[in-house]
DNA sequence: AGACGTTTCGAAAACGTTATCGATATCGAT
DNA sequence: ATCGATATCGATAACGTTTTCGAAACGTCT
């Protein structure tokens, strides 16, 4: 069974080329057995698959990927590795299952140059070359026509653009707004998300439209930047909190953010939500167990991803897919929400 | 600024013999340029730095890291994107920032062949050509020697292998179970891991040690396989709680366990924590979202996480790691634990 | 003017793989 | 024995990049 060549190549990982010497075949006849291509013959093909199997030779995927035309991997491309982002990793993943295709996650988050634009950079590097196509989550710029498909998950501002998909921002806001309202509040603050994004916006839109419903005036004071983080919400929150007028009530663009304010309203003695009511948005795992658990609107962040890897995978069979798709946000009562103080 | 070159490949990707060709020097010349290397002429550079910019080339992540010796990324190799691993995930994203490496998690999940394995297949593409290192969540085969540095957390049983991470599974499991023997527990069923990790060995040692200390007889009828999974343990939990001796608690080897046991008591009308204690092992988010929220042995994941790309970037930079590094697990007490119900 | 060092550039090879296609061996039929 | 069809295999090129090294151009000094 063993072959007289030098079996172990310790340093440096076996190639194809290790393969073929050993077996004495030439490199293309390995190449052909291993991918179970036709025209080997049966003897051939066994001596090759035992000396595959001896020196445990797998085909090194940048190599093939590089010359084949396609690798049977799609990228998901995000920023960083946060919950968010993971929840519809979740998705990708147990979608993809079955599909023929691997998932492979790449953060793409740059600590050296812009922190705008990485995505074009990542996306660049591995596109055409290593993934299929590619799924990017919040992305920072509107991807000009690449080489491969690609839908974006809550999407940029802009028209044009990949396919996209997210949840109903203003929808969302609205109801996350009216609960707040319907609890009696009548000063609600808002801390935006990250501008860019067409879900931030779309949020304050809904933010607005449900205080023009209850006719409450909007102000423009009780609007702040949180950039979807908890960190830059932190200064925001700390502003609203200490007015006089102090809202009863904040709508947080998403739950990060309201974790940031969560955090500011324990630091400055607030009772969450006896002195103040906090709405989040997502419902990620850390909202469930904050204190107090977090009221919020939930997005489907699973299926958000599992539909995103189903359109993706349509358009690399080549069918069309809806240039947008949107899912619903539902409100999940927990208990940093309740009736406004009385004034 | 235009060159008198077609300017826009429609289709494929821009390579650097597109830029070279549109700007007219060779296609070295343009790698020297892209990569800042001495020896060619700044109004060159200039020039090719403009056409780079015009067409938005970015170099081949593929093609680049088949032709150099390191690439700068390091990978993680999940089986699946399930919370336990993307919760180190998260703490491996965050330890690499500022260490200069970028990070690509890969999700190693075989729909077709043999579900073991999986790394050695994942690894062998990976390792070398496109990962400089690798960190490996619960592996199902102990590592051979490769390639390139590797870390694993939650490591496969057996000697050899490479630098492990984990935390402290034989007393974690000795409070979990002492736990629920100060509550005036007996009867205390385990739901085993997944036989080949050492963790899932190792909680049982302990829950057996804690038998021992309380002077509690081992009966093996209590124990059950549950593999790591929900879905594999909801027989196990059947069998063991429609006995007629049932036991009045369950220490599940992980959270995913005790949360299938959760389902099961529900399904078969059993009170959690009045006719029936649980606790699990992880802590991962679910847990303090589960009806009723789950007590539990917390492991710090997102340090192991972190810690693991420590140890990977100290092996790539030459440096000695310890052989093994164990981190302390907690006792998180929420409300699926109480004392024995009177017999 | 000749010799020599320096700068700038490109030709060629290489990384590991796969696709194409032509060469050889084998075989059955005439 | 010759022919043609078929099976089997390998030489070669290609994927996009980087490295090495030699050639050419240029400047400086005697």
């Amino acid at each position: 069974m063993s072959t007289d060549v030098e079996p172990s190549p310790l340093l440096g990982r076996v190639t194809i080329t290790d393969v073929a010497r050993a077996a004495g075949v030439s490199v293309p006849t390995v190449s052909k057995v291993v991918n179970g291509r036709y025209g080997v013959a049966a003897a051939t093909s066994k001596r090759v698959l035992e000396v595959v199997e001896e020196l445990g030779y797998e085909t090194s995927l940048v190599a093939s990927s590089l010359r084949r035309r396609q690798t049977n991997v799609i990228g998901i491309l995000v920023a960083e590795f946060e919950s968010f982002s993971v929840e519809l990793l979740k998705g990708v993943s147990a979608a993809a299952a079955g599909t023929g295709y691997e998932v492979l996650a790449y953060s793409g988050l740059v600590t050296d140059g812009s922190p705008t634009g990485w995505e074009r950079r990542s996306l660049s590097r591995l596109a055409g070359t290593l993934i299929d196509g590619a799924i990017i989550v919040t992305p920072t710029v509107l991807m000009p026509t690449t080489s491969i498909p690609v839908v974006a998950i809550d999407p940029h501002t802009g028209p044009g653009g990949p396919s996209t998909i997210d949840s109903d921002s203003v929808g969302g806001a609205r109801s996350a707004t009216r609960h707040l309202i319907e609890l009696g509040h009548r000063r609600i603050a808002h801390i935006r998300g990250r501008g860019d994004l067409a879900s931030a916006q779309l949020r304050e839109e809904g933010y607005r439209q449900s205080l023009a419903e209850a006719g409450i005036a909007f102000d423009p004071e009780l609007v702040r930047d949180g950039g979807y983080k908890a960190a830059l919400t932190s200064d925001a929150a700390r502003e609203l909190l200490t007015r006089a007028d102090r809202p009863t009530a904040v709508f947080a663009a998403n739950d990060m953010s309201a974790l940031g304010v969560l955090k500011v309203a324990a630091e400055l003695g607030l009772r969450v939500p006896e002195d103040l009511s906090v709405i989040g948005f997502d419902d990620i795992p850390e909202a469930a167990s904050a204190t107090p658990p977090l009221t919020t609107m939930a997005q489907p962040l699973h299926d958000l991803g599992a539909q995103a890897l189903q359109m993706l995978v349509q358009l690399l069979d080549g069918h069309d897919v809806p240039n947008h798709v949107q899912l619903p946000a539902k409100l999940v009562v927990r208990a940093s929400t309740a009736a406004a103080p009385a004034a």
